[in-house]
DNA sequence: AGATTTGGTTCATATATTGAACCTTTATTT
DNA sequence: AAATAAAGGTTCAATATATGAACCAAATCT
């Protein structure tokens, strides 16, 4: 692994929850020398992605970040795009609805809104979405580039007795995913969560991420389910235009079959 | 140089007016091989930093970096305890007006804000500011740490004709600065802009950026300069409250005197 | 269709990275 | 207040990693 890439991994290791870190800590957590860790602090600090703060002597995230996020968002304005309809969606179904990005091989939280309804509330707090446990990751395995399955195989990690453990069970679930146009998953990120999500495009025609519900297990009634799952469209088809791209045909179409198979199973019982 | 500084040297040739790049371009930008470059551009990729635009192959900066600037902002909230006084600052003068934060030897544009006053206006773009030639590094250098006076000096970039060019011109900027407690240039970054700044200060005590207004300079009488002034005292004090610090006295006892004279000579003229 | 530019890859060479050990400063304990 | 511990920071020889000339492939232009 180059050098870059160990210096730029130190990044990860600051979150909220975690946002001054001394070097001696950091060297345990990222099992590095001290010496080595210390230098790629420095070339952190040296750009501003990185500083110490005077007081503590410990490290957080620098100012750069701040001008190079508002760049980003000029570049690509995927956060204004996806603003206003997540806030409909989270009005609409009282849950808490996140919007991911696609890069590379990664699936990036772009942002969260949690609906005042109800007290307790799912909170969206992770960087990236593990494509094989969350329902946005089987969208972006659905509809996204086909050499993501095999990085997803590549480590199946279990985070609840429920997440999905082989490649065989994956791949039934992309392939629901794929026919139904909505990812769905049942506690196996967070136990007692379950999520629904549906896939975004952009100008490229390809997929760009995906827009989700995240609901707490037991208020997820097939009522809400059907709320949760046509008000998902209509946000995936905002959220897309303002990306300037359009849903194509075949999830239209596999939404469309979807919708009219829940409301069938309404109307008999 | 290490090759992790190299590599995230990069980022600084993303701009809003150069929102994505090609390799090739690139690397004549960078003057690096193109070996080496693609390299690079991969580690920054792999943490999501950049990202390739599937349409046009080229490179643009990634979504990792509105996850880590979020980040950035709930460790250290400086824009959010900018925004107000900021405002309030370019309503009060009807000029441009900045905020930057210090970060190492670096300070770097935190937000501006423009006034609707008029409708020629500074548009504050760069993403630091050159310590010797802006209102804003004159106040880093006489109130931050001393160390930076020798960093400013390794190289004095000519902007304009009236770029100060020579050690000792510094040397009476700052020590009048000190005195004053106003950094002041006219024209020394760009013709026809004159700035006014003042420090910012967080609960380290120490500097932590400072405020300026930027005004087109026909419009910069001695009237305006007045309010300026005045203006700029009072969003330095609510910005470094918000910042958790407060306006050491050698400063306030500084304005008070300066403030005084303008008066004086107002009223004798 | 041919030429040209750009993105991406290879491999021997050489240079920058590494980590054990050491020093210095700061904080804690006795 | 002295002793101790812990954290930040530095050095240098060993060596793993970065580098760039040359090359290939694919897209774009003429």
């Amino acid at each position: 692994m180059s050098s870059a890439s160990k210096t730029l991994e130190l990044l990860d290791y600051f979150s909220p929850t975690r946002p001054e870190i001394g070097l001696s800590q950091l060297c345990v957590m990222a099992r590095r020398d001290k010496a080595t860790t210390y230098r790629h602090l420095q070339s952190l600090e040296e750009t501003g992605l990185v500083e110490q703060n005077p007081m503590t002597r410990r490290y957080r995230l620098g100012p750069a970040l701040l001008q190079l996020a508002r760049t980003r968002e000029v570049t690509v304005p995927r956060k204004n795009g996806a603003e206003a309809p997540l806030r409909a969606l989270a009005d609409a179904t009282g849950e808490t609805s996140h919007v991911s990005v696609m890069s590379g091989k990664t699936l990036y939280n772009l942002m969260s809104c949690e609906s005042p309804r109800h007290s307790i509330r799912v909170i969206i707090d992770i960087p990236t979405f593990p494509l094989h446990a969350t329902a946005s990751g089987l969208c972006a395995l659905a509809f996204g580039r086909e050499d993501l399955f095999e990085a997803a195989t590549e480590r199946l990690a279990a985070f609840t007795p429920k997440t999905i453990a082989s490649i065989d069970a994956l791949h039934a679930s992309v392939s629901s995913a794929r026919e139904t146009g909505f990812g769905k998953t049942m506690g196996s990120f967070e136990i007692d969560v379950h999520s629904l999500a549906v896939p975004v495009f952009d100008q490229s025609g390809l997929l760009a991420g995906s827009v989700a519900v995240a609901s707490v297990a037991t208020r997820f009634t097939p009522n809400l389910e059907h709320i949760v799952r046509t008000h998902l469209a209509k946000a995936s088809r905002d959220i897309s235009h303002n990306w300037g791209g359009t849903v194509p045909a075949n999830v239209e179409q596999a939404w469309a079959k979807t919708l009219k198979r829940c409301q069938e199973l309404e109307t008999t019982s």
